[in-house]
This record gives structure tokens, sequence and C-alpha cells, in this order.
DNA sequence: GTCCGATATTTTGCATTCATTTTTTGGAAG
DNA sequence: CTTCCAAAAAATGAATGCAAAATATCGGAC
């Protein structure tokens, strides 16, 4: 509890998967455990990033790991001291505040482009999730509610049918993973029933192909979101 | 001409400026200098990226080089080959569209956050610009018009205040700028006029902070700007 | 007891080296 | 002359080595 990181640097078993998976690079496959190791939160905000155990963690040399972390470091994960490492990057409210409004706008740009191509049964399957997600809304079951509010969001970029759009949206919402901005619904029923009312206008723009409308619930949907979890953040 | 890139591999002077950079870590100044190298079109679409070579024009080893190579292929700059080194990023028409797209989304964002907070002054300086490219349109001034639109485009991303929202944007202008969609205009008056009345447009709704509005319009913009692409280019 | 500075240790950044894989080259067979 | 295969050459991916910088440790002054 007190030492951030140690848990999973020192005790964890043998490496992770990446080192028995010959068909991708060690390059990409480190790449993609680094970045899990991070976004999972298992080095603490602002920590400096320990090369030499991470070496020994992932049983790797020191250039590979470091080739790792200047991508990580474009990709705004963490940030390069010069002459002093790196250290994982700290997410101001600001930096949280641009992260939700790029996303609130990626989403609007998934949700019009959604409008053009998707196919009846992509669509209902966002319906299927959707009543899913309304059954937890009754039960009040948060856990439930919000793994269905993810896929919708997730099921909607991929009707985007557009992979840089995807990849892009994927950047940053690994950044902003390692805030915790959820789980506060609960102390705000209002906000958890307007969320949900929300995503009724958002079901129904969709099902009607409206496009710049969709546009404009999604984004201000994101902002309402923001709002909510600076409420009960600050 | 048969050799895509010695011209600038063998003859040009000494090191870029980075080396004389000493406030900024080598590998700061070297992923730049590469960044620029590639997208300036020294390298030609899908040529291998000659990591002997590219070490003596910057002077450096293999490390810090392909640290960058690394970065850039993340960036989507370039790609990785296992055990083929890299090579440059052909960007095929559903790419084009895609980066053209995901542009109009993150456009049609910065309008709207621009309608949130722009300062008179910061509309003026648009305003003005704006009132350039009109004069360069009426004396059909390609290159005047082309540096006016793009400054508008700028501009209003950087009224925005969203320095995430920058960065996104900045690293999807730099990949699509390798492919040569401009100057085509000429050959189109019609599209020419329509691009000028949707500047119009958008200076009327950014006068008017109507966020909504103006999302839509730069967006539909830049589908516009990217059909008439096609339609040159296909 | 605290603060300051010199020395020792660690860490970082980059160059170099090494094992493997890929590509090229040379030559023989058809 | 073309095709195929083997050996040489080159390039790649990762480990190691080394100088410079940063950090930690220790001893002394106050």
């Amino acid at each position: 509890m007190s030492e951030p990181f140690l848990d999973t640097l020192d005790e964890q078993g043998p490496a992770p998967a990446e080192v028995a998976r010959p068909v991708t690079s060690l390059h990409e496959g480190l790449l993609a455990a680094l970045r899990d190791f991070i976004v999972e939160g298992h080095l603490a905000d602002g920590a400096r990033v320990p090369e030499r155990a991470l070496c020994e963690r992932f049983n790797i040399s020191r250039t590979p790991l470091r080739e790792a972390l200047k991508v990580l470091a474009a990709e705004g994960l963490i940030e390069l001291l010069p002459n002093r490492g790196a250290r994982v990057r700290e997410l101001s409210p600001e930096d949280v505040r641009e992260l939700f409004d790029v996303m609130g706008g990626l989403e609007a740009l998934a949700g019009r482009l959604a409008c053009e191509r998707i196919s009846e049964a992509e669509f209902a399957e966002i319906e299927r999730v959707h009543h899913d997600m309304y059954r937890f809304y009754l039960r009040r079951d948060m856990h439930g509610y919000f793994h269905c509010n993810q896929a919708i969001h997730q099921l909607i970029v991929e009707a985007a049918g557009n992979i840089t759009l995807a990849a892009t949206y994927a950047n940053l919402a690994g950044r902003i993973r390692r805030v915790r901005y959820s789980a506060n619904l609960a102390k705000d029923r209002d906000r958890w029933g307007e969320a949900m009312r929300e995503h009724e206008a958002i079901l129904d723009a969709l099902r009607r192909r409206a496009g710049s409308e969709l546009s404009d619930i999604l984004f201000l949907h994101l902002r309402n979101k923001r709002k909510a979890a600076q409420a009960s953040a600050g």
C-alpha cells in the first residue's frame, strides 16, 4: 500500500506473455506490455520510471526498453526529463479538461460517420447493449451500467469505419484511463438519470441517421460527463 | 531523379541545427529533424529508410536513430517491417479519406471550442487573414490563397485553446502533408468559388459564436475539400 | 543538531559490439 | 540465357560498454 509500484515490480510471476509471441516483434510486444503496465496504474502518478527494474521485470536489456519509453512519451503517457529519465505524466485538471473535450470531438465525429454507413445489424447490436444498460440503470447496478456504457461508445467508434479515428481515440482513452473519474455517479443520481436520457437521445438520433444532430448530442454528452467528473473530483 | 533521396543525403551541408541546441535532448531534436526530413518528401513513398545513411547524415549512431524511427512509426509516418527495417508509409486512397475525415472532425471540434472562448482580437486576426485571402482569390493568386487558407484553419485550431487538440491535429496534418492534393484547385474554378463561400460561412458562424453550426460547416468544408482532391487526383 | 560541500554511487544517453536474419552475389545446372 | 542454390555481404535487433550527468552518502563546519 505504501509503495505505489513495488507490488508488481518485485512479486509478480514471470514476464508477461509477449516473450512467448514470436509472431510480433519484441518491440511491439514490449510496447503494449509496458503501456498496459502504466495505464493500469502500476506506477504512481509522477513517479520516476525505473529503467533497471523494468528491464529485469520484462527480461530485456535497456535498448528496447528505452525505445518503448520514447514511444510512450510521444503518446503522452510519460514525459522525458533531459538526463533524468522518464516519469509518469501527471494529468492536471486542465489536461483532463482537454482530453475530455477532444474525446468528445472524436465521438461527435464517430457518430456523424456512423450515421453515414452503419448497418442495421450494427445498429441492432448497439440498441441491444443500450437496453441492457437501461436494465442495469433500473437495478442501480453501476458496474454493469458502466460496462455497457463503454461498450456503446466503443461500438459507435467502430461503426464509424475509420481506423485512424479509432486509433486516435484509443490513444486518448488510454491517457485518461489513469484518472479515476468514475464511480462517483452513485453520489449523483440526477446525473445518472440525465446520462441515461442523453443515451436515449443518442440512440434516437442514430436510428434516424441524423449525423449532425448526433454529433451535437455526443459532444454535449461528453461535456456533461466531464462536468460531473470535475464536480465530484474537484 | 532515379534515386529518390540521394539529393539530400549526399549533397546537403552540415547536419541541421539540432546539434547546436544544447537545451533540448538529442533525441528530441533528432526526432523533429527526421520527421521534417520525411514529411518534406526527401524519402520517396514506400522507400526503405536507410539507417546507415541517415546515421551519417545526422552524425549519430544507430541507437538514437532507431529510437526516433520507433516514434515516427507510432505517429504513423513510417511502418516497421519485422527484421526488415522501416519504410515510408504509403497512404492509400482509403488512408487519405480517413485522414481527411478525422481532420474534419478535429476542425469541427476546434470551431466549436473557439466559439466558446475566442477573444475579439483573435477573431479580428482571423477576419483580417480572411479578407487577405479574398483578395488573393479575386486576383486568382493560388499561392497567396493557400497560404491564407492554411493560416485561417491553424488560427481556428489555436483559438480553441486546447493543446491536446492542437497536437493531435498537427500529427495528422504531418501525415497527410506528404500527399499532394493541392494545386489542382486551378483546374476546378467552381470548387474554388465554393470553398470561398464556405469560408464566408465559417467566418459568419464564428462571428456569431454559433459553435454547433460552425462545427457542421467546418466538417463539410473538409469533406468537400476531400472530394475535390479525390476528383482531381483519382 | 542542522546545514553545507566533497566524494562515491547510481543513472542516463549514446556508441559499439554481437548474434540473426535478410539480401545480394556468384556460379553451376538445365 | 535463364533458373536455382549456396556462400558472402549487408542490415537488422538487441546486449553490452563507456563517458557524462545526476543523485546519494558521508564528513565537517557552524
